[in-house]
DNA sequence: GCATAAAATGTAAGCGCTTGCATTTTGCAT
DNA sequence: ATGCAAAATGCAAGCGCTTACATTTTATGC
């Protein structure tokens, strides 16, 4: 139809149509304010000239945008990924667009890219755990961009919130893993320093030996970074201690799975020889041999939830919740009595 | 500093450096037209204001955003995971952001998300694959977005691609498996309609098998879409045929595993029973007991490469090269010779 | 048919930025 | 000091869209 490298604007469209581009502009936003005859009229132009809204001039004009960001940790291994995709899916049904951005847990990292997407024009922004600097709390407040965070719940909070207690969850695990009789228990942490969720499962656990008349102190902790190659070379030096432990628990599973791949190329056997858990339940986790035991969390309703609080929350039609999710603790084969 | 709700502009700088806005924007686009004087003043200013361009209005004025757009099939696994991260990375250090979306394998949502990436205004697209409607590639020439086609390699191509030859992979690998005296073969394909890696291993596992002398005919087909619980699924469906395959290749890793999986709940050995090959070589790979024989593609360097060779594409350096990549065979545990 | 309210459409003022061109400053050779 | 080219800066015209407000058309009730 047209007849080479003009990129046709609400102009074209308007004048190839005989109205204004009021007209025009309405026919695409609020159809309803629009006659029937005219707007038949007018989207056919726009299909026969192949327009496309110009998404800048959009925004700057509207002061609006319909674009969420999200900023993630990482989208390297499966952790955020099922979350993000059932947030994603949400937010399309809402009419939003998802821009994600990952920092590889580098708090300067995320700062420019919460810059970035707040310059974007994002009208609301979905954020991993609650620990960062309060200045970006208040850049945000001052761009008056509807900002929720996931992944964490914390009572007391008053950011708008839909999360779980990782603290909780952690706890409850460290307790099924005590049960079963062990004593002397090695942990293998997601780098603690400036993660929230980290941070939490870890205390977690203390509290559970604390309440189990052990001394938390006398838990071994590696921290590392969320890698499988980290978790398996994390257990070989927690398996050096004497005396052994009988259980290593990990902060995640990716850290699980490659403590249990580790164990193995050590030939010990799993839960024979040793107990492995891991945290989140994704896919990986019933993947391995034995399956794993782990802290199921529910991703894709928290996805789902967060989509739709925050989208709630930037509509002004709700004030801003905070949600929490319940975990589910997920009995495998990787966990078993200590040996004896 | 600011005493309120209102977002500084590049007026509200200008102002209160006393200079013109014409300036400011110097200063922030091409400090070097801007005498160190001035150009100090008002980056105190910005600092002091906490002033951040308008993104949309400046893609309006420049006509430029230093944005890429890539469209992936999936987030979910981690196919796309790897080669993603490096392609931004890459990006980021050329001073490209990089948006990312997916579509689910849908070729509708793809070419809606083609459409939404270049109303933001992205200028060059990374698309995997070759196979989607002509009338998507004269809209993008149209638009004058630079396009790069990645993961596949065609050398007859004029499309500026960064790929592998997905045929001539999947083909070698048939051939080890082959070579391993295997003659009754099952394969476990991704969904061939529309995506055409998975028609060209089909394709190349086919040109294995005829040029060995066998019955490219012979071959047991089943097509699924990309996920563990499929590849479980379809493993079963294929064991029940009589005479039973003694090798299962799959389309790729993330079906394997779910092969593999499957293989063990209903109590066969792998290699001794049956033998399974994956397509990939992702960290899954390595993780499953034993660990999967596959055809390592090169994610990283793809991801690498294509970033340079599409801003390369965009800035005019260059005019758009084709370029195939090497895969490598990775022959592990869980290919052996077929039971006596 | 006519007055009047309601619905449909048009007019035009920005939104915040970049950039070609005009103007002013500066640096230097004379 | 003076003149002149080069460097620095300012001016102002858009970029393509939305939307308050003004105007025109249509529908309604008598």
């Amino acid at each position: 139809m047209s007849d080479g490298k003009t990129i046709p604007t609400l102009d074209d469209v308007a004048r190839a149509a005989g109205v204004s581009t009021a007209t025009v502009s309405r026919c695409l936003n609020t159809p309803d304010r629009v006659v029937e005859k005219t707007r038949t009229k007018v989207l056919a132009v726009v299909e026969a000239l192949g327009y496309t809204p110009n998404f800048g001039a959009r925004a700057m004009a509207a002061k609006r945008t319909y674009t969420i960001g999200a900023i993630i940790p990482t989208m390297e291994n499966a952790i955020f990924a099922r979350g993000l995709q059932a947030f994603q899916e949400a937010l399309h049904a809402r009419g939003y667009t998802l821009l994600v951005s990952s920092t590889g847990y580098q708090a300067e990292v995320e700062a420019e890219q919460i810059r970035a997407l707040v310059a974007r024009g994002a009208d609301g922004l979905l954020l991993i755990g609650r620990a960062r600097d309060p200045s970006i709390y208040a850049f945000l407040r001052n761009r008056s961009v509807a900002t929720l965070i996931a992944w964490t719940f914390e009572a007391g909070s008053q950011q708008p919130a839909v999360g779980f207690d990782n603290h909780a969850a952690m706890k409850a695990l460290a307790s099924a893993v005590i049960d079963q009789g062990h004593r002397r228990i090695g942990l293998i942490s997601g780098t603690l320093d400036g993660n929230d969720r980290a941070t939490a499962r870890h205390a977690g656990i203390r509290d559970a030996l604390t309440e189990h008349g052990l001394d938390p102190d006398d838990l071994p902790v590696i921290e590392t970074s969320y890698e499988v190659e980290n978790g398996g070379a994390a257990f070989e030096t927690l398996m050096q201690r004497t005396p052994r432990p009988t259980a290593i628990m990990c902060g995640n599973d990716v850290l699980a799975v490659g403590a249990m791949k580790r164990a193995r190329d050590m030939g010990l056997r799993v839960p024979e020889d040793v107990s492995i858990t891991g945290f989140d339940d994704i896919e990986l986790a019933r993947i391995v041999t034995p399956e794993l035991t782990t802290m199921r969390v529910p991703h894709q309703e928290m996805g789902r939830r967060a989509a739709e609080e925050l989208v709630n929350l930037l509509e002004g039609t709700s004030p801003g919740a905070v949600i929490e999710l319940d975990c589910a603790l997920k009995l495998r084969g990787s966990l078993g009595p200590p040996p004896s």
